[in-house]
DNA sequence: CGCGCGATTGAGTAATTTCAAATCTAGTGG
DNA sequence: CCACTAGATTTGAAATTACTCAATCGCGCG
């Protein structure tokens, strides 16, 4: 189970068996079900989240009850309050999946240590940052840029995993529109 | 001048005379006046900009000719096309000072460079690009999330200081509306 | 078979955009 | 000191787009 994190290291940089065995005993394996939550508004967050399997969202719920998705995680992903995480402040989030999922869980101490402790880690992480930085920039511009469809059809393209596991409207609320719009949008003859 | 890329470090790690004396030789100091370009639409972005003074944006004009701003950077900020830069793809982005500027230019190389080379500088970069991925997340939050005035409001809450330099056309870009709309949610009544 | 959830459709309403014109402001030169 | 210009901002009116709310449809599962 835990080759998949390897690998997920191994792009980026080399391990030898003894250096992975060591960052991996950082991490517990963890199944998830519907409805069970990894982070909650109002907690403090502790842990960031590595999917193995399945897919996470991370989203917010306004004063008129409505659901904002932040963020989906795919395998090979890594999800948590951010925000919340680095400024050990109570969290604005709720994270949970879409359906059943696993993941890995790693605590902020411990992944700080890691960094602290193996330039390499530190390395990686900083990469990682920065590919999720960049893609977050894309996803402004996507917003501020690009009207609905051509959003939707850019995500399906880049994430067609997404279309057989998440509801549509959990992808509109992704995009920024209501499910009807959504709903419309793909429908026109454009 | 140097004095404030150092406080700027030290705001993260520790450096002595001779570390900082190291790290600040890879950086080139450079002034730049209006319409003056720091990355153009389809060039190989090679640096990195640390603002000093004044303040930069960074903008893609769409086929329609429209300009959309993708961020602004005031002093103590960095700023280039990450996703350019990152992959080595010609850039689709726009970078000039608003008005004239003052910026510290490294390569992306020496940044590398300084990283491999001192473990603390990819500590500071590595929560640099955390803090500015966090930044990022609550933007995309604001812009699904709340309408044109919330965002408006809160920009004007976080950074004041853009409000004295930065003509109302470019925030409301920046905010995802047109000047007309954001002219007349700042007058209406609420 | 019927329940429940997600997706779709329709009609009316609200928000935003577009385009054009008017207004304002700072800087320049006479 | 004033007139002039360029750029920025504001205003108006019509058109477009998205939203809300309610009703209906479709499908998998017990």
């Amino acid at each position: 189970m835990k080759e998949l994190l390897r690998a997920h290291f191994e792009k980026i940089i080399d391990l030898t068996d003894s250096e992975f065995e060591y960052i991996s005993n950082h991490f517990k394996h963890k199944k998830i079900i519907k409805h069970q939550f990894l982070v909650q508004e109002g907690e403090i967050v502790k842990n960031e989240f590595f999917v193995v399997k399945g897919c996470l969202k991370s989203y917010m719920v306004d004063s008129d009850n409505k659901m904002h998705v932040l963020q989906f995680a795919l395998p090979d992903w890594w999800i948590t309050d951010y925000h919340a995480l680095y400024r050990q402040i109570p969290s604005s989030l709720y994270i949970d999946p879409v359906e059943s999922a696993e993941v890995f869980v790693i605590s902020l101490q411990d992944k700080e240590k890691l960094c602290e402790e193996m330039h390499k880690v530190e390395h990686f992480f900083r990469k990682k940052t920065n590919l999720g930085y960049v893609g977050l920039q894309q996803r402004v511009l996507g917003l501020i840029k690009t009207d609905a469809r051509d959003r939707y059809e850019q995500l399906i393209k880049q994430y067609p995993a997404l279309f057989q596991m998440v509801p549509k409207q959990l992808i509109a609320s992704y995009l920024g529109v209501t499910r009807e719009t959504l709903s419309r949008l793909y429908k026109a003859p454009k």
